[in-house]
DNA sequence: AAAAATTTAGCAACAGCGTTGCGTAATAGG
DNA sequence: CCTATTACGCAACGCTGTTGCTAAATTTTT
């Protein structure tokens, strides 16, 4: 949620959503640990505790004996408490995931599309999967929203995808608001790689840093998370990170290019050697982190996926062996948790973070 | 200035802030354009510009008649109500500039550093350098306080400086405290590239969007502004945009890596070849604009200045010509307006910038 | 010349936020 | 049973932006 000016509204909103952070990052917390958190007093994190207790976005389970003194009261965030669908568009599937309040990944379900399917084709095939998913348990109530994750490149504050590459029926379809009429649901609509990036930093909780999701599938993208927000850029289009040259006299690109790290890469895999593709790509990531300085750096993608670990360790040690990088500029590598649900599941979280997430005051 | 939790003192500052960006970005204003701009209340507004008018940060500046009715009045900022000053730390001299509130650069002065200059040599050189322009017009009372931009690596949260590249006497020197303590001034120190763009941004106005300032001086770094705020990145060190691989075959680097941008660039200059070097240049902003989708792009820095219309071409023509890039994906390309003055009057607008800038929220 | 319409400005009361002061509840130890 | 300690929350408070309304200043209409 975005606004312009701040108002007492966005202070109730904002200390809540403290509250809820340390929530989903902590199994079970009390009232002291928020205070410590947060900086709140005791009293005012009384009152937004019993503000998310009564909405039963919270629960009491149990007491502290701290050895003297009254016991505290333990909470801890119920997770069934609010849900939301991510889909997945890729060029020939559909995945939808049920994710719910604190992050965890209920169901996954992954229907073919057709080739060069339409927007129509879409509504159906995600009408279907949501009543099918909201129907478990009667979910529908606490469905907060359908987010969507699809490939750019697209305008994410409209909601509109401009011209979703090789998909001929995709240019300025105002999907957000076609969705939002077909399935009766808030939807919304981001580029792949922000959600799945968004996946991460919501599930590592409060304390997470700067980060970037690498996604290597058919093209190489980057999803980036700084300053405890997704990084769109100016026109929802960040993340093209395969189309950053590195070098300079290599074959020719798609995009026009010579030696986009998406070709270098991709030639090197194609030849079977997939230990020096993922030595390529580990040149892109120490770019990235000469570029941005990040403390997370998380792999991901159905090509990088079928060599783990090859690739995390080529990764790892070229951040690592990087000469300039001090003891103190760590760095941690990592595959991503979520494995092929992250777009999916990050979308989902994307709805969440709207509604339970830290409030961002929008620039003029 | 940045806080964990929000109170209402956070609202007051915030939307006097917006209040105070509309008057940096237009040269005049009234009730009803804040009204616009920031969706405050007439009557919230009335409060702020009252409180702003009372402190002598703006001013009445006639009426505007609209037609029929009660004339507007009219304010505007009043840029010599505060100051600030700005130091850039370079290897071998210390410039300094007289910022005003409007951004607007007063006096700018450059005076030589001794070779491997230690924080005492920086010290009285500064003490020197400021009493000599604070005198001007007593505008000591008026003084915010002194921005330092300096080479990396070091740690801006702490005021640390980790360890200046290439300055020996320069290792984990706490240079913020001992120049607050030294010249009795509130002092802020940053990244070189961090505090050049954040002139760029604090010139532009509310309105400025994602954007890079790409120096090019002994090395080459890049500055960036991302989502309303300056990006540091983990560690303070992002920025080290010189150090990304564009040649994987390319000439062995001094940071042990092959073919970074510097390296591939600096050959190509040494040769006499600028347009060359320029283009190379040109494709690591390209990277740049593919990875954070940037809206703006600045060019600085000694060596890019001595030719500044080649490079301004050169990467002109790169942004424009890449072939992925539709019409909505527009990116303004531009010399830095500041010229040399960019870092050290930065360096003074993030001191202003911490007073009456957009405040932030700091993540738990 | 007087009345009406229009626009701007601000006083006063209000609701809602976090904070502060202080009393109460619950426990362990003496 | 008393005391120290810890956790909790009611009530009053100060501050914010908002709302309702009145006043002031000007042009247009009668």
């Amino acid at each position: 949620m975005t606004r312009v000016t701040a108002d007492v509204s966005f202070l109730r909103d904002y200390n809540q959503a403290l509250v809820m952070a340390v929530g989903r990052t902590a199994r079970t917390f009390e009232r002291s640990t928020v205070v410590e958190a947060t900086g709140l007093t005791p009293q005012a994190v009384s009152k937004v505790i019993a503000r998310l207790t009564a909405n039963g976005l919270i629960r009491p389970a149990g007491v502290r004996r701290p050895g003297i003194g009254k016991p505290a009261v333990v909470y801890e965030l119920v997770p069934d408490s609010r849900y939301a669908i991510g889909a997945h568009v890729a060029r020939r599937t559909l995945r939808l995931v049920l994710v719910d309040l604190a992050g965890a990944v209920h169901h996954s379900a992954v229907s073919p599309l057709p080739g060069d399917f339409t927007p129509e084709h879409l509504l159906d095939a995600l009408s279907v999967g949501i009543d099918s998913m909201a129907g478990i348990g009667d979910l529908r109530s606490r469905l907060t929203g359908l987010g969507i994750g699809m490939i750019g490149p697209l305008d994410h504050a409209n909601g509109l995808v401009r011209d979703a590459h090789g998909l001929r029926h995709w240019h300025d379809v105002p999907l957000r608001e076609i969705a939002e009429k077909h399935l009766n649901l808030p939807v919304h609509l981001d580029k792949d790689v922000t959600a799945g990036i968004t996946a991460e930093a919501w599930r590592h909780g409060a304390t997470f840093g700067d980060a970037a999701l690498i996604m290597v599938e058919s093209g190489i993208g980057g999803g980036f998370w700084l300053s405890g927000a997704a990084h769109r850029g100016a026109h929802t289009n960040a993340g093209e990170f395969g189309h950053t040259v590195v070098d300079l006299t290599g074959p020719l690109c798609v995009c026009g290019r010579h030696g986009c790290l998406e070709i270098v890469h991709h030639r090197a895999a194609e030849a079977g050697d997939i230990a020096h593709a993922a030595r390529v790509l580990a040149v892109g990531v120490v770019n990235l982190l000469q570029t941005l300085d990040l403390a997370h750096v998380l792999l991901a993608g159905a090509d990088l996926l079928r060599h783990p670990q090859t690739y995390l360790a080529a990764v790892t040690e070229a951040v690592g062996a990087d000469a300039r990088r001090a003891d103190w500029l760590s760095t941690r590598v990592a595959l991503s948790s979520l494995g092929a649900d992250v777009i999916a599941a990050g979308a989902a979280m994307q709805v969440l973070d709207q509604h339970y997430g830290i409030p961002e005051l929008a620039p003029i």
